[in-house]
DNA sequence: GTTTGTGAAAGGATTCACAGCA
DNA sequence: TGCTGTGAATCCTTTCACAAAC
């Protein structure tokens, strides 16, 4: 299944959810593709990865791809996650209503501050980066949730990848060096400003050679 | 300019500012390859993009690196954001620290809700969602960060577009829709959550059938 | 008639490998 | 000798366009 495939499925999970719950059973790769903000031609390509679900002239089962979506995406199962950091950003993860009803469930916070050990967040009782071992054997957690400073991001990602977990989303502001078989997603908004930065640098250029 | 080049540049930015922090003052393609995660022939093709700028032999001067870059993503000026939606995440945004020292200055925080109307938000008194034409106007806004629920997402997301705003970062979990001349950037953590678990998935898959 | 699934073509991005320069 | 800059080759992704199926 290629990359960008993968990336997109998320994407289509959530329109084909947001179609079930207007009462749609079915749904063309036009109409889905839309909702997507996808071309048809790429969405009925993606789809044909996952096995032969649509009917000719009709559309898809909505029901019948949400579930082969999910089984591909490895939805089957609820995953354990930890989350390393509970500073400004930390705290709004922790807080973020999508985890549960996705198929993730936070299974500890921790933060390397001793002095907030115990304080509660969204329930969640502060633990010590110190646990983080006890944490990911005894919850069984396979992914790692890094919102830490800078500063400290890698030494958590050293200590996560010593723990056994391979699959890490790094908020900060770092580039995480990792054993090949380890997978690193990262999320950094001065990036995504940087790139828009970009593309609006180079709108106002264009406006500018070629005046309305 | 590949747009897969442009999203590498922040990155690449990032690096150089922590090599000058520590006193380097040139660089070899391998070594900012390996601290920006990537391969060394990528770095120096993306970097041909910009220019000659390197000495063979030697390697890239670091501050001259450092300014074509921040010249290219059009980091001379300094560019306001709007940001809509003060909940949760929304607060997270607005005390993140990393707005100030890398060009971008948050104007105004919106939010739908009168309720709070007034209230401080790291350091910012929240306004009406009613006031955002005035705020884009007067403090010259170039780009929206989309912080609401889904549910109103698409609605702020024309209104910034109807105010010529025409690059917004969304964080809210839908798909806008847009204008073609407008730029759209999202980040959804469910969605870098879920390709983390096809992976995960993957890899539990692989290990049982070739079992150590 | 409508819509899927997919070969074939086109377009991008990455990697290779080395000429050219310091 | 060391390292950049870049054509050429490879790989990946997207788009086209249409036969097959309903």
């Amino acid at each position: 299944m290629p990359e960008a495939t993968v990336a997109r499925l998320p994407v289509y999970l959530r329109a084909l959810n947001a179609l079930a719950e207007t009462g749609r059973t079915t749904v063309s790769s036009e109409a889905l593709a839309t909702a997507s903000g996808v071309g048809s031609a790429k969405l009925r390509k993606d789809l044909s990865h996952l096995g032969s679900y649509g009917t000719r002239g009709v559309g898809y089962d909505v029901q019948e791809l949400v579930f082969h979506i999910s089984r591909a995406l490895g939805l089957g199962q609820r995953w354990s996650v930890v989350l390393v950091g509970v500073g400004n950003l930390g705290q709004a993860l922790a807080g973020y209503g999508g985890f549960d009803d996705r198929g993730f469930r936070i299974a500890a916070l921790l933060d390397a501050d001793p002095a907030r050990t115990g304080e509660l967040v969204a329930g969640l009782p502060i633990r010590l980066l110190s646990d983080l071992a006890d944490v990911v054997r005894d919850e069984g957690v396979s992914i790692g949730l890094i919102a830490t400073p800078a500063a400290g991001a890698q030494d958590v990602c050293d200590r996560l990848v010593a723990c056994g977990v391979r699959s890490i989303l790094n908020f900060a502001p770092t580039v995480l060096q990792v054993p090949e078989d380890v997978d690193v997603r990262r999320v950094d908004l001065s990036n995504e400003l940087q790139i828009l930065s970009f593309h609006e640098h180079r709108k106002a250029a264009e406006a500018e050679v070629v005046p309305a």
